[in-house]
DNA sequence: ACCTGAACACCGTTCAAGT
DNA sequence: ACCTGAACACCGTTCAAGT
């Protein structure tokens, strides 16, 4: 009998810059982003690690491409909205349930706060403030408010929504959390303690629409 | 001759915690965040890597700790402001221009929104609400709001100001990303392009100020 | 009690060599 | 053109050994 194979090693479907975001992605998901390395990106695609290299520049373009991908399709499905103040919401909403869905997106977003995704929101919530009947000469601000809030928070509820060591669940961690900052200033923390029920069992996305409306209530004033 | 040396290789002074944190801050705000190793750490301090670790726990408390000594400045130099609405913006603006001065407590904020310096801020921002006339059940949204705002704001800021690879001026840059945002989708944004110059000449401060009141209006509302 | 520095188990990235 | 995998130059952290 002769030797089968001939070229075993060879990968048989081409490598493609897409699978190598897309697999990234998904390890981003499974394990948050320490989890992402060339290595296990190289095994589960089943190929060297250098290989990798010749179709994405290096780890922090790859995550800037995972997150313009996650976020482009996050913005792309999101139905036309005609009264300009839904529609902000919409966005709103989206990107932080986007964040939520993919924590590490909001983290690399923080740190690179000219991503194309950042652009592309800016634009759908400053195209909204004119119909809106803010003041031109207010739009600018106001649209950076809300580009600035949106990330902001929903970067921090995702950090906050993770799972916490101990498997604690999220009631008991907030609690501990206002706990802690009543006792870093033992009596004298009153505005902490009278909202230490609410902190624990506040709703995240309420919260944050909110914060929204209270940004597009200002911005109306003047 | 005697040979003169008996203990040439221990340290005259005693570390300690606290000497251990203050260099690490001095590595941090003269390169970066990657610039502090425990290598570098060690060698500034005259001992061995390991001896470190007598002092402070691992390299994340580390950041946590140099954190919370910045902004515990910060925070108890604040000089008392007795109305609401200054009171509540001279803490945000020492709270934004410390993260500019120091880039690495944005980002360490933002990885950590549990942080001791962040419930006094939450508080400190929080007790001014009653007397500046925002409802009882608005406040803790407010309070949260504005906190969000403040840290995502600052990290973005400190971040947009650092200097950037090519040694190119604010000015430039913030052209560049303004160019790069309306050539993701030319022709399709009109708004950018319309507040591209505003992008371009904008004062950091001021601007964050505008969403800070923003906020505060749109909470008087309610 | 506190310090030293080598050792361990990782990283991202490069690159000569293969197909 | 694209892939392989060893090699390089780093990391954080541990720990036996010193004082």
């Amino acid at each position: 009998m002769p030797k089968t194979p001939r070229q075993t090693t060879r990968r048989a479907d081409a490598l493609t810059k897409m699978k190598v975001v897309h697999a990234a992605i998904e390890i981003l998901d499974a394990g948050g982003e320490a989890a992402l390395t060339f290595r296990t990106l190289a095994t589960r695609l089943a190929t060297g690690s250098g290989a990798l290299y010749w179709h994405v520049a290096d780890r922090n373009t790859l995550l800037t491409d995972a997150t313009a991908d996650v976020l482009a399709r996050t913005l792309s499905d999101l139905p036309k909205v005609d009264e300009p103040a839904p529609a902000i919401r919409a966005v709103a909403l989206a990107v932080f349930d986007a964040i939520d869905a993919h924590p590490w997106v909001g983290s690399h977003l923080s740190q690179e706060p000219w991503h194309r995704a950042i652009g592309e929101i800016f634009e759908r919530i400053g195209e909204q403030l004119e119909p809106l009947g803010v003041a031109a000469d207010a739009e600018f601000d106001c649209a950076s408010a809300l580009t600035s809030y949106i990330l902001g928070t929903a970067s921090q509820n995702a950090i906050n929504a993770t799972r916490h060591p101990g498997g604690v669940d999220r009631e008991t961690f907030l609690e501990s959390v206002a706990e802690r900052w009543i006792q870093d200033n033992p009596g004298r923390r009153p505005f902490i303690r009278r909202v230490a029920a609410q902190l624990r069992d506040h709703e995240d996305r309420r919260q944050f629409l909110a914060g929204i409306d209270l940004i597009l209530s200002g911005a109306c004033l003047r």
